[in-house]
RNA sequence: GGGCGCAUAGCUCAGUGGAAGAGCACUCGCCUUACAAGCGAGGGGUCGGGGGUUCGAAACCCUCUGCGCCCACCA
């Protein structure tokens, strides 16, 4: 740290910035007094209006990757935003048990370290097991959040399994119950083999996979019947064929028995709709206990549903293929059927889609068994037309079609999972089979009851995250202040699973009161190559790596600036860097301001120059798009606009042009301390929900304030804006522009001092800036002994000649000239070529005709500058 | 099998009817006292192919090709 005398800056304790930025410096410790502060504590009594966002609730187990940072900057952003704009803000933090993903991590480690399995522990050892796991790894990911600098309001930190939330899992799981919406029944459902456990449906992922399709002939002679498979260990378990009610072909077989192979079980020929006579031969076997379709076309003809496997997977049909798993009892019925003589054609490999448990990879085998659903019908009705409605708004709208085709579409869900690690099942028996559903604060009728040994699927008590957490089913202060929460930030790839999900439970449970106003969805964020991140791939980046490297506001801006609605992201250190460098940037200009004095107290002089007024009216212009861009949730160009308008126009521009007025000191001197400041205070406030840490080091050190967090979010002062100031110094832009490209052209040396006469300032507005204009393209005037050696020109009117002390390169000034001719030549043809259109000109609007008119003009104007400049250069 | 989306500079992407853009990468010149994590200047694209609508298309329509994603109980 330096220190230097300052007399011009205003009293402040903290003016001093380290010439260096150092991220970690910076924002070490400023979190950790944010919280103590209380800034990220919401009071449910206040009178301010309330915007209240939910974490979408981490994995407890987990860490935080690289998307769950992109998710948490945005809400972050969103969130500061509003805090700063007057609102009573709840960002909610917690995390999701997360049922199977947690038991089987903690199985594998008791498996690693321990060499057992949970059996060995026994259900209530293997809990407390988990627990302990829980809280252990809970502490990661708070650590990770406060590293990330999100303002959540820890007093309120909840888990999906605590207590408060399990009496909401349990209410609600009764309310439906009573309602009728919550049934038992014995179905077809998805089962993984390896996690012993039901899945829904969206839990199955499915691939095509390379497989076989066996023809067999049941029965002989005319009576016979050749079905296709491609799972001929299930024909163990065929309890029917099924064809077409329609096919000749068969029509004689529907009502009789054919003889199934292997077995010599007799079994009979149905007609079912279901069947598609174009497929194959046209006949299927039925398997009820083990197809989702053969169920359906049981239970239409009274079939019998055979149970042929158990949990494993393993067959338990008697005969020689018991005991074998799955996959070996394939090719060994096949064997034993063509040793047989049955089989009519193989066809291998055969592709076709195979579903595989979302958790594990296990091929799901469908398995009739006695589960738990919610019957969806009425709630996913009401989910839909939420959003149909308006009450809820999808960003972007595309998605909400995707939205739209699950939720009416949607099959009854399985909730129950025969895991250990969940909320149980409320639901208890007696011995006599009777069965009751006890709701909180309730207990079972005996002692001789036994609770239902299944647990709910983790998207049950997620699905209540957003009225669970503020404490429902009790009618909290937080509850009535906080919900509807405002928005859901999160990513398109969980719209089914949980987005769909707190529709169907909060619409229900909160009489109709939809759990957010808006849900904001974004990408996924991947490679640098944009390829998806996985640890296969070996393509993930720890968060945690790229804030030590380069700052959390550097990995938040890079997520920000890359976040378009709804749409995957790339990302890469490069970029993360960048970002650093923007950082950067912006300390070391709030440094130069500090240097010189700026005072963001001031009140803004009413003189104020050209560029005064033009960097004003430049950024209360941004100030209004950025709050536009806010309320469409366009992070990406939000984020880009600030970064050009800092760089571009405050860095590279004004800051050039407040020197020399720095330099001149007395009123000028002054006016642009007070416009630096205030630019410079705006511009800190406004890009503090993307980069929290720096803009508080810079903001407190510029105003000497207690914190930019609370500080009142900057208001577009639309009054400021001035055309014809920004005009004026977009002129002046290009003048130094042409001016410098002719020094590089020419090989003149950046800080070489050039003496040089200026003609025609006044043709373009800016003979006022003489001093400016030479001193950002180190001009000197022209003294008495000037000779002009080569002249440049912009636009028709400003001829610069210098004295370049010696002859000029005429070879790269002629390169130079040829090729602005060649442009100008261009934009003649192309303007004069619309003009003798006289569709265009009969068509086209004024303005648009004017404007071409306009450009063939200044083309023709420079065609022929050019000719004459190029013609008067020394020939080689 | 159905649905959706994408194809613009070497890479990753903005740009929804009136002059082709950004970041990174690249070339040249600079340690010009806020910043070399920087400054100045520059090169680079017949906007995937073909057809159509229009005075005018990267943008709208059709079609082809190539990718990507989601959904799915055709054995």
């Amino acid at each position: 740290m330096t220190t230097h005398p300052d007399t011009q800056a205003p009293p402040s304790p903290s003016t001093e910035l380290s010439t260096k930025y150092t991220p970690a410096d910076v924002e070490g410790p400023l979190y950790e007094r944010w919280v103590e502060a209380g800034y990220f504590t919401p009071d449910a009594t206040s009178d301010k209006p309330p915007f209240t966002v939910v974490i979408p609730p981490p994995n407890v187990t987990g860490v935080l990757h690289i998307g769950h940072a992109l998710d948490h900057t945005l809400i972050d952003t969103l969130t500061r935003r509003r805090r700063m704009q007057g609102y009573e803000v709840l960002w909610l933090p917690g995390m999701d048990h997360a049922g199977i993903a947690t038991q089987n991590v903690v199985e594998r480690e008791l498996a690693k370290n321990e060499g057992k399995s949970r059996h060995d522990l026994g259900r209530e050892e293997f809990v407390r097991r988990v627990w302990q796991w829980k809280d252990e790894s809970g502490g990661k990911i708070a650590g990770q959040m406060r590293r990330l600098g999100d303002g959540v309001d820890w007093t309120r930190d909840r888990f999906t399994m605590d207590e408060g939330l399990s009496k909401s899992v349990q209410t609600i799981f009764k309310k439906l119950y009573d309602d009728d919406l919550i049934y038992r029944a014995e179905r077809i459902i998805n089962w993984c083999a390896r996690c012993h456990t039901a899945l829904s449906d969206i839990e199955v992922e499915h691939s095509d996979d390379d497989g076989e399709l066996v023809s067999i002939r049941y029965g002989d002679g005319e009576n016979a019947i050749v079905v296709a498979t491609t799972r001929a260990e299930t024909m163990l378990g065929d309890t029917a064929v099924a064809v077409h009610p329609d096919d000749e072909r068969y029509r004689h077989l529907v009502g009789t028995e054919v003889e199934l192979p292997l077995t010599g079980r007799r079994i009979p020929i149905v007609a079912d709709e279901h069947v598609d006579p174009s497929f194959g031969t046209g006949a299927v076997k039925v398997t009820p206990a083990h197809d989702p379709n053969d169920f359906e076309i049981g239970q239409r003809h009274g079939l019998p549903n055979l149970t042929i496997m158990d949990e494993k997977a393993v067959i338990t049909a008697h005969g020689p293929f018991f005991g074998m798993d799955r996959f070996e009892a394939r090719p060994a019925v096949v064997r034993a059927l063509r040793e047989d003589g049955r089989i009519v054609a193989e066809k291998r490999p055969y592709v076709h889609a195979v579903g595989h448990c979302s958790r594990c990879d296990t091929v799901v085998e469908p398995r009739l068994s006695l589960q738990w659903f919610v019957k969806v019908e009425t709630l996913a009705k009401e989910a839909g037309d939420a959003v149909r409605d308006g009450r809820v708004a999808i960003h972007p709208p595309e998605l909400a079609k995707r939205y739209f085709d699950w939720v009416d579409n949607m099959h009854d869900w399985c909730i129950s999972r025969q895991l250990w690690w969940g909320h149980r099942i409320p639901v208890w028996y007696s011995p006599q089979g009777e069965m009751v559903c006890v709701g909180p604060d309730e207990q079972p009728p005996g002692p001789e009851w036994t609770q239902d040994s299944d647990v709910l699927d983790t998207w049950f008590s997620s699905g209540l995250w957003p009225f669970s957490t503020l404490g429902w089913p009790d009618q909290t202060a937080d509850l009535a202040k906080f919900y509807p929460t405002s928005v859901l930030v999160t990513g398109y790839d969980i719209i089914f699973f949980w987005v769909a999900r707190m529709m169907l439970f909060g619409l229900y449970a909160m009489d109709g009161k939809q759990p957010f106003d808006v849900v904001a969805l974004h990408g996924l964020v991947r490679d640098k190559y944009g390829k998806k991140m996985s640890k296969s791939r070996g393509n993930t980046v720890d968060p945690l790596d790229w804030m030590d490297a380069y700052g959390s506001d550097a990995l938040r801006f890079m997520l920000a600036r890359g976040a378009n609605p709804g749409s995957d992201q790339a990302s890469s250190e490069e970029w993360v860097a960048g970002a650093r460098n923007f950082c950067n940037k912006l300390w070391n200009a709030t440094r130069f301001a500090l240097l010189n004095g700026a005072d963001a107290s001031a009140e803004l002089p009413s003189e104020l120059s050209p560029a005064d007024r033009w960097i004003l009216s430049r950024l209360h212009t941004v100030l209004a798009e950025v709050d536009d861009l806010y309320e469409r949730y366009e992070f990406a160009k939000l984020t880009d606009l600030l970064y050009h308008f800092a760089w571009d126009e405050v860095c590279d521009w004004y800051v050039e042009l407040a020197k020399p007025e720095l330099a001149a000191g007395g009123t000028r001197a002054q006016t642009t301390r007070a416009v630096l400041g205030h630019v410079l205070d705006r511009l800190l406030r406004v890009l503090h929900p993307v980069t929290p840490f720096v803009t508080e080091a810079l903001w407190t050190a510029l105003t000497g304030k207690e914190s930019v967090v609370i500080a009142e979010w900057p208001k577009a002062e639309l009054g400021r804006r001035d055309p014809a100031a920004e005009a004026e110094i977009e002129a002046l832009q290009r003048v130094v522009t042409e001016i410098r490209r002719f020094r590089s052209d020419q090989g003149l040396k950046p800080t070489q001092r050039v003496p040089a006469r200026l003609d025609g300032l006044d043709a373009l507005g800016v003979a006022a800036h003489e001093t400016l204009i030479r001193s950002l393209s180190r001009l000197d005037p022209a003294g008495e002994d000037f000779t002009a050696t080569g002249t440049v020109q912009v636009g028709a009117e400003l001829t610069v000649s210098f004295d370049t002390s010696g002859t000029i390169d005429v070879a790269a000034e002629r390169r130079r000239l040829e090729k602005d001719l060649a442009a100008a030549e261009k934009e003649r043809a192309q303007n004069s070529g619309k003009l003798g259109n006289d569709a265009f000109l009969a068509k086209a609007p004024d303005a648009v005709v004017a404007k071409v008119r306009e450009r063939l003009t200044a083309a023709e104007a420079d065609l022929a500058r050019l000719e004459a400049q190029l013609a008067a250069l020394p020939s080689a």
